[in-house]
RNA sequence: GGGCCCAUAGUCGAUCGGUUAAGACGCCUGCUUGACAUGCAGGAGAUGCGCGGUUCGAUUCCGCGUGGGCCCACCA
């Protein structure tokens, strides 16, 4: 018996029961069913699924479930990107500095516990990894794989050491990538200050640096600048008495400032190009900590006071001319908000650069949807400009598993057969040509060097050839439009290009990100936030993941919504009063096929027109149109109009069609649902349909026949019916009063079947035709 | 400056170029009808951003403009 309401226990109780009978394991050993694979997403472990993870885990399940019921053999795991800084943070904030094993070891800890919460949201969710494969990038086995990985790139000569400028995030002390970074709208200040020319005469130049005047290599202009080419071979002195150079150089902008720009190592990415350009000496201005550099006596000053304090020194001076706010927009570390600096350092790179035209050659043969999403990969390898930095100067992360000399810089790997890699406990290596120790690398990778080869992880590299050969490429990569640019680049990039030579999967899934309910991004300073444990509460699994199918416009954001959400609720309450009226009036299967009636063989068409529909749409991963179709037809087509055209028939009479009819549709529906509302689908089918098996393995509704002569006469009697129920409507008379006569003026004839039908249906004793018009009046 | 996406009732929003432009939320009027008042029936509410073009016919296709959003570059 179906209980009286739809409510989270059923949920909860089919959660457990998929849990305990393994429901959503993929078979191993099964060779007969063909392999749909899903190169899963895995989430940062903060502890805390947010409402984008609900949408795009969502999106995996639905295809999922839909792959199953297919007749596939699905593989889908779930993993965990485990390690990064911000973990750190917390852990340190709780702990304090501790030894890096030790305090790597509490890292582990907590994130374990996080782990385990974010799991029990995902399966409150309702989502059907199987759980058997689930991994983690900070355990030693992974570590082993990426290592191995970086060792083979290595090999050939895909990654390399080298002292290069980077961008620096003085706060965590480490270098980060650019696609790490973010852009911040900052009120600065320019300063224009007095330097002197090959003339002795004043030249003005306008800077918002000028904590970095020590660390100016030269004085650009723009050559066509009337006011500066004289300048052009002459040498300049800075306010703090060095001589530089003066260059002209055409992407000087003539308008900003006074048209000249002092160039230092390094106050921005220009100033790289440019020292490179005009092959400049370069000034270590500042150190890991921000501190200033060879500064004379602001040298050991972070770059913000001392910008205080050299400006009150010029001030002094009467070198200021004069201050000007200036809006800036500033590059700042995307996990810690602090301003980045680009200083020069021994950092490990991966090749982006030469291997760019394979990365997109590759990133063609991918199928991507929608379509344009591959146009964030391409533009952002074709701005590629330097190396990708994948050392991080981290604890919790991945050891990046070589050596170097402290002589020579000359570099080696670790032992790929005595892997995973461990600073604190390799083994010792000698420099080839010092013939002296060589330090281990105590660097980490950034986590994007773990994340790229989730595809490999899953498909058993490098030990498992067999398996390999069935998983890889994955079937599919679903995954956040926004990290395009990041996973899905580097993991072509490394999986892909550098390591199989095959692209990692054959389509590519892109979702957008959920706003809030005011259409901007959810933030706690603006306290708009809506997360899954608060709608849990609230709703059912099976409502939240209408919403999410319904947020389907593929690779858009689109803001939260409480109207999609209320809506999918109450239509989980029609499904389930609808399938209680079927368990009252149909209980019992019936196989042979009964004398179908016009209204029966309509409601079967419409239902195979939907199947058809379903599939077509779910092949284009266009849920959308999926849930809502499924939706109007069922609250429409099904509860409005045939339950009620059938009611007599049931009330009055032992009627087989309707009843075979009923359970027909409700079963199909179901089974269409299933892959969105998989709770109310099992419980439905299991309580009515008297299943002892998951609906996940009742296969996918083949669409029957259409009926179009019935849908067209049906179609006339919903005319007639809808009129009728306005004339009810307007008289104020309950929808099931009886009415005495009906008069229908008609183009064409009616047949007795559909006499007699609307008799029963609208309730009228006599029905009159007249030859005209469409109308109907009533008497 | 470059690229991409978008523009439809108060709000959200709809797959082929073809009658009266879906549907949801909200609003209004009735109905406690033997699945469901978390419901049912009905109603009001849109010059489909502007201007051109293609076409027998454009909300739909194309161009330009305007206005949003996202990404990239630059910001001395």
């Amino acid at each position: 018996m179906l209980q009286q309401r739809y409510e989270r226990n059923i949920e909860e109780r089919w959660q457990k029961t998929w849990d305990e009978e393994g429901t959503f394991r993929f078979d191993e050993t099964d060779s007969t069913k063909p392999v749909y694979s899903i190169d899963t997403p895995p989430p940062f472990t903060s502890g805390e699924l947010h409402m984008g993870h609900v949408l795009s885990y969502s999106f995996i399940d639905f295809i999922a479930r839909y792959k199953r019921m297919q007749g596939f053999n699905v593989y889908y795991p779930q993993g965990w990107d485990s390690q990064g800084f911000p973990t750190e943070v917390k852990v340190e904030k709780k702990f304090g500095r501790l030894p890096p094993v030790q305090f790597r070891e509490k890292c582990i800890e907590w994130t374990r516990e996080f782990i385990a919460r974010m799991r029990i949201q995902m399966q409150q969710m309702g989502f059907s990894p199987d759980w058997r494969f689930e991994y983690r990038t900070m355990e030693p086995d992974y570590h082993r794989k990426v290592q191995l990985s970086l060792i083979k790139m290595y090999a050939d000569k895909l990654v390399y050491m080298s002292k290069y400028p980077v961008y620096w995030c003085p706060k965590c002390v480490s270098a980060i990538a650019k696609a790490e970074l973010d852009d911040v709208e900052k009120d600065g200040t320019l300063n224009y200050i007095k330097f002197k020319g090959p003339d002795g005469a004043d030249l003005v130049i306008a800077t918002t640096r000028p904590e970095l005047l020590h660390a100016c290599i030269a004085v650009m202009f723009n050559p066509t600048d009337e006011r500066y080419k004289s300048l052009e071979g002459g040498m300049i002195t800075t306010p703090l008495g060095k001589e530089v150079p003066a260059i002209g150089d055409k992407d000087i902008d003539k308008e900003f400032g006074t048209g000249l720009v002092m160039l230092c190592t390094f106050g921005d990415k220009m100033d790289v190009v440019w020292m490179h350009r005009y092959k400049l000496r370069m000034i270590e201005g500042m150190d890991r900590y921000g501190k200033l550099l060879e500064a004379g006596e602001f040298t050991g000053k972070k770059a913000d006071e001392a910008k205080k304090l050299i400006l009150e020194k010029l001030d002094k001076e009467g070198k200021v001319v004069k201050k000007e706010p200036l809006k800036q927009s500033v590059k700042v570390h995307d996990r810690c908000g602090t301003g980045i600096e680009l200083i020069t350092s021994l950092q490990w790179f991966a090749d982006i650069r030469t291997t760019a035209k394979n990365i997109k050659a590759m990133a063609e043969r991918i199928g991507w949807v929608p379509d344009f999403g591959i146009s964030y990969l391409i533009d952002w390898v074709e701005s590629a400009e330097w190396d990708w930095v994948i050392s991080r100067q981290r604890v919790f992360g991945t050891p990046l598993p070589f050596y170097y000399c402290e002589k020579c810089l000359a570099t080696a790997a670790a032992d790929s057969d005595n892997l995973p890699f461990y600073p604190e406990k390799a083994r010792p290596k000698t420099c080839e040509r010092c013939v002296t120790p060589m330090k281990p690398e105590t660097s980490t990778c950034d986590v994007w060097v773990d994340s790229s080869i989730t595809p490999l992880i899953i498909s058993g590299w490098p030990d498992d050839e067999k398996r390999m050969q069935r998983l890889y490429p994955a079937s599919l990569r679903p995954q956040g439009v926004e990290i395009v640019r990041t996973w899905a680049f580097y993991t072509i990039f490394r999986s892909g290009v550098a390591l199989t030579g095959v692209p990692p999967w054959k389509q590519i899934l892109l979702n957008g990100n959920v706003l809030a309910t005011d259409g901007k991004k959810m933030s706690k300073s603006l306290g708009n936030i809506v997360s899954p444990s608060d709608l849990l509460r609230d709703y059912p699994a099976d409502a939240i993941r209408q919403w999410a199918a319904l947020s389907g416009a593929m690779a858009k954001d689109r803001p939260f919504s409480y109207e999609d959400i209320k809506y999918a609720k109450s239509f989980l309450g029609k499904v389930w009063n609808a399938a209680r009226f079927v368990e009252s009036s149909a209980k019992e299967d019936i196989r042979d096929a009964p004398a179908l009636r016009m209204t029966d063989r309509w409601i079967l068409g419409r239902l195979a027109v939907l199947t058809k529909e379903c599939t077509e749409h779910l092949e284009r991963f266009e849920y959308h149109y999926t849930m809502s179709k499924i939706q109007r037809f069922f609250w429409q087509d099904v509860c409005d109009n045939y339950l009620e055209y059938v009611k007599y028939r049931i009330y009055e009479g032992d009627d087989r069609a309707a009843r075979y009819t009923l359970r027909k549709v409700m079963y199909d529906s179901i089974r269409l649902m299933a892959p969105f509302t998989p709770h109310i689908s099992e419980e439905i089918y299991h309580e009515l349909f008297g299943a002892n098996e998951s609906i996940q393995k009742a296969g996918w509704p083949d669409a029957g026949k259409e009926y179009k002569d019935d849908a067209a006469r049906v179609s006339v009697l919903n005319e007639i019916v809808s009129q009728i129920r306005q004339h009810k409507s307007r008289n104020k008379l309950p929808q099931n009063a009886e009415l005495e006569s009906v008069r229908l003026s008609l183009p064409e004839d009616l047949d007795a079947e559909l006499v007699s039908e609307l008799k029963q249906i609208s309730r009228v004793k006599n029905v009159v035709i007249v030859k005209g018009e469409f109308s109907v009046s009533a008497g």
